[in-house]
DNA sequence: GCCAGTCTCCTAATATTGTAGTAGAGACTA
DNA sequence: TAGTCTCTACTACAATATTAGGAGACTGGC
């Protein structure tokens, strides 16, 4: 079971940095925050150690006297959880989410025509079981 | 600017049945919670209260004794701000999050079809300007 | 071996969210 | 108009999330 709890937002910021950058330790966690904008190291601390009381993140080793951090669950896991919360709140229902990601210019004319391929390809495979 | 604090989750919950009823009262936006799984009366109260306090909704008239609330931003407004926020977290990238839809049968092809065609109208009127 | 720097571990204040009780005002009904 | 019911306004408290300080261990260089 790769579902664990449910991740505050700042605690995904923290795994997206995981995600993004591999392996990291407290540090350079810390300093994937905007400079202008960045917690204090402790803090972030307190949100590794959490994540990893929550079996979000390990302990991979061991740099000198630093641990360096792992993600333990994967970032589709973390995207199917969210995704589920998100579309609760309006209603189950993802056209109106996707229409506003057309809207708002955050889908490509590619991206679509990619998504529908899959989709074929996907009911073809349900038709055929 | 319709922009507003940040709404936690319970507090969507609240605005969705605003934004799917129209205005209502405390009452009826309690009535809008699953019978199973409903919080007090006053549970609901605070949070509409928080919510006027965020200039999320207001008062628009009084039926006998009881105020009635109307949501003062739009639905459209909080999705883009959710969104926002949602797509920050997986860089920015709509791509992972419609693989991630389609996958689970969340989005029909009707769905995607329909989506293309906003999308090429879209484009074209762009190209036009 | 000592010093400066970094890191861990523990602790805790503060803010936000979720939950609800109570007192009393106002409304409806017999 | 007395009784009952509903709603408001205020208050309270627990849970969770955010933020960070301080003490002391460890490391690397001199």
């Amino acid at each position: 079971m790769t579902a664990a709890r449910r991740l505050s937002r700042f605690e995904l910021q923290i795994m997206q940095a995981l995600w993004a950058g591999g392996p990291l330790s407290i540090r350079e966690i810390q300093q994937c925050f905007p400079p202008d904008d960045r917690p204090a190291y402790t803090t972030i601390q307190t949100m590794v150690y959490r994540l990893e009381a929550k079996g979000a993140v390990e302990r991979v080793k061991k740099i000198s006297n630093a641990h360096i951090f792992a993600p333990l669950i994967t970032r589709e896991s973390a995207l199917r959880r969210l995704v589920e919360e998100f579309l609760g709140l309006f209603g189950g229902r993802a056209q109106p989410l996707m229409a506003h990601l057309i809207e708002t210019g955050k889908l490509s004319l590619d991206d679509i025509q990619e998504a529908e391929k899959t989709l074929r390809r996907l009911s073809k495979k349900k038709e055929n079981s």
